[in-house]
This record gives structure tokens, C-alpha cells and sequence, in this order.
DNA sequence: CTTAGGATCGCCT
DNA sequence: GGCGATCCTAAGC
């Protein structure tokens, strides 16, 4: 008897521009303790870019994205929300993709309790909802995405990518660095264009 | 569908 | 003191 493993390695290189891994991203599952399901949208960020944490160099809040491509940086959002990222490029970068939306297909009722809500739509649309859902804190800062309780499930089939501008920032607006899963109804806010 | 205000805190000027 | 990689509720089109 031989454990398969093929399923649950993510074949996801996480040393490549965050905008690449960004795309990559989209229809990978991740789970947190078992919970939570397929990326629908994410968002990718990069020391050259006026917009990302990164941007001014490393911080007591933002030293994770400094460190190796793999692991996660969770933040506190408007003093009141967790976002989580994945760390991407290389070591001593600052560059990271934002998870901003998941379809849930793991763990549903914890996350409804966890959220106080029943709408299926309403549980990870968003990426501090998401956090809250899938019980993301600052506890899993700088966690490596390999190790429990982060699990990623690469996709199995191709998916349609759409992108556009990212959301809530003021600086680089332009930039077409939001990624989403054409047509799900999981995203946090629908791609115009 | 859209807009507006409040909650709340790390980091910057 | 000001501004966010947000969310919730309420109200208007």
C-alpha cells in the first residue's frame, strides 16, 4: 500500500513574479485546518510597486514578505480584519499575491459559524472575510504553505483567468494585477471590461 | 447595482 | 494627525 501523494502537492513555483503566481493561483484549493476551498481571485504585489506593503522596505508588520517565497504574510487590515498572501520571488524580495477570494468547499458549517452568516456567497468573498472563515490570524504569519495547517490542492482541470485593476488602493491604479475566475460567483466584486 | 459612514490600529509625516 | 491591500449596514437608483 503506497500513499498518493500526487494530489496533494501543489505544483505551484513560488519563485516567480508575483503577477505570474498571482494567475497560477486561480482554481488552486487551500485549506486551513481542512477548511476552505478553490481561489477564485487574488491579487499580486511587488517591492517596485507603489501600492504594496513592500514598498518602503521591511516593517515589524511586513518582514514575512522579506523573507523566503512559500510562506504566508498575514496582516491586520483597517485595524480589524486578517489578509493573507503568499510570499513569491525570491528571498529578501517583498513580493506576495493577496488571496481575496475562495469558493468554499470544505469545512462549510465551521466557517458559517465562524462567520455568524448562512449565505454560501457571502462566507469568503473577500479577502478579510475569507480570513475570518477559514480561522487565519496572525498566529499563521510567516507559517511555510507546505506545512499543517496550510494545505494546497493543485487544480485539476484548466480554468479561465480574467484580470483587472486592483481594489482599495490609491497608488498604481492601472495596474491590471487582480486576478479572477471568469465568471464565478464567489468573487469579491465582479471584473468589468 | 451603487454610494456613504463608522469601526479601529499599525505605520508614516 | 492621517491614511489605509476591509466589512457591515443603510439608503438610493
Amino acid at each position: 500500500m503506497s500513499l498518493d501523494l500526487s494530489t496533494t502537492f501543489a505544483a505551484i513555483d513560488f519563485s516567480a513574479p508575483s503577477d505570474e503566481v498571482a494567475r497560477r493561483l486561480i482554481g488552486v484549493t487551500v485549506l486551513v485546518g481542512g477548511v476552505g476551498g478553490r481561489i477564485v481571485e487574488t491579487e499580486a504585489y511587488d517591492a517596485s510597486d507603489a501600492a504594496s506593503h513592500s514598498f518602503k522596505g521591511p516593517t515589524p508588520r511586513n518582514f514575512a514578505m522579506f523573507g523566503p517565497p512559500g510562506r504566508s504574510y498575514v496582516y491586520r487590515s483597517y485595524g480589524m480584519h486578517w489578509c493573507l498572501n503568499f510570499v513569491c520571488r525570491e528571498p529578501d524580495h517583498g513580493a506576495g499575491v493577496l488571496i481575496r477570494a475562495i469558493e468554499p468547499t470544505a469545512g462549510i458549517e465551521l466557517m458559517r459559524e465562524r462567520r455568524g452568516l448562512d449565505a454560501l456567497k457571502l462566507l469568503c468573498s473577500g479577502p478579510g472575510r475569507l480570513c475570518q472563515a477559514l480561522g487565519v490570524s496572525a498566529a499563521l504569519n510567516n507559517w511555510p504553505l507546505d506545512r499543517a495547517p496550510f494545505e494546497l490542492i493543485a487544480r485539476e482541470e484548466e480554468v479561465e483567468v480574467v484580470s483587472g485593476a486592483r481594489i482599495g488602493i490609491s497608488k498604481a491604479v492601472a495596474m491590471p494585477w487582480r486576478f479572477g475566475w471568469a465568471g464565478s460567483a464567489f468573487l469579491s466584486k465582479p471584473f468589468r471590461g
